[in-house]
DNA sequence: CCTCAAGAAGACTTTTTTTATCTTTTTATG
DNA sequence: CATAAAAAGATAAAAAAAGTCTTCTTGAGG
């Protein structure tokens, strides 16, 4: 239970990757795949999530490639995480509004919300600066 | 992600449901699927986990069915959890002896085992009895 | 000892999700 | 205009989840 999807695996390392690098420069999916292993056609749609909401830039034609959207401390786990496997929900329960019909005298449903909650602020703790550090 | 499965929903929906039940009495698994709006068949393979790890008592033949195998405050939620998703394992990293390539030098790592640790602890601490009653 | 009422066990099917890959399009450079 | 790269979309294969069906075993009551 919990587990974190290939493609989310395949999404951290390649970003810290990136995170690892000079920060100016351009980097090729090609090379980021091929440093962490991952395939490079699986990688590039996982790199396309994250330049869809800003964690990285892309540049097209000759000489493009891929730079961190923002400073390596500014980007969390959390962010990377949830950008490809989606918000960290426990149970359905959690999500606000579609709740389902038993939400109202369920008692489990806070305790999911506690370790939502938990799981979140831990994530949101750990930047790609010292993941890429260390 | 983080996501219970449906099966995982269905076991603590239906464990609860015994737990709110007179502890000496002897519930027909096709009572508590309709109790709780399960697929029968479905959860009899769930209560047949919980037997074998003694979570439940089963009893075949005429005036069979299931009791809890432990008093109710004596099963926690992590018990029911684990029993039908696995253990909770946010990262394959996490598994001792079966350690990534890369988890030696792997920052992600450390971070995995404390939403691990965390999410278990929260989850050890409710047990059917507080769920059951509310 | 026979019958019937339950759960146990295993095989099987269907559906959904994950994990890719391939092709075409767009954008930028020189 | 040719080439290099990412973007986008379609498709395919594999794995996991969800559910069903059939047969076996056990126990109670007559």
């Amino acid at each position: 239970m919990m587990e974190l999807t290939r493609k989310g695996e395949y999404a951290i390392r390649g970003i810290v990757y990136l995170a690892s690098r000079p920060t100016d420069q351009v980097c090729l999916l090609s090379d980021i795949a091929a440093a962490v292993d991952v395939p490079p056609t699986f990688l590039a749609k996982i790199f396309q999530q994250f330049s869809k909401i800003g964690l990285v830039k892309s540049y097209r034609g000759t000489g493009g490639g891929f730079i961190l959207g923002r400073p390596a401390d500014k980007i969390t786990l959390l962010d990377v995480v949830e950008a490809v496997e989606g918000p960290i929900i426990p149970n359905r329960c959690v999500i606000n509004g579609i709740d389902c019909d038993r939400s109202s005298s369920c008692n489990v449903h806070p305790v999911w919300m506690n370790v939502q909650s938990q799981v979140r602020g831990i994530l949101d703790k750990v930047t790609l600066k010292e993941l890429a550090e260390g």
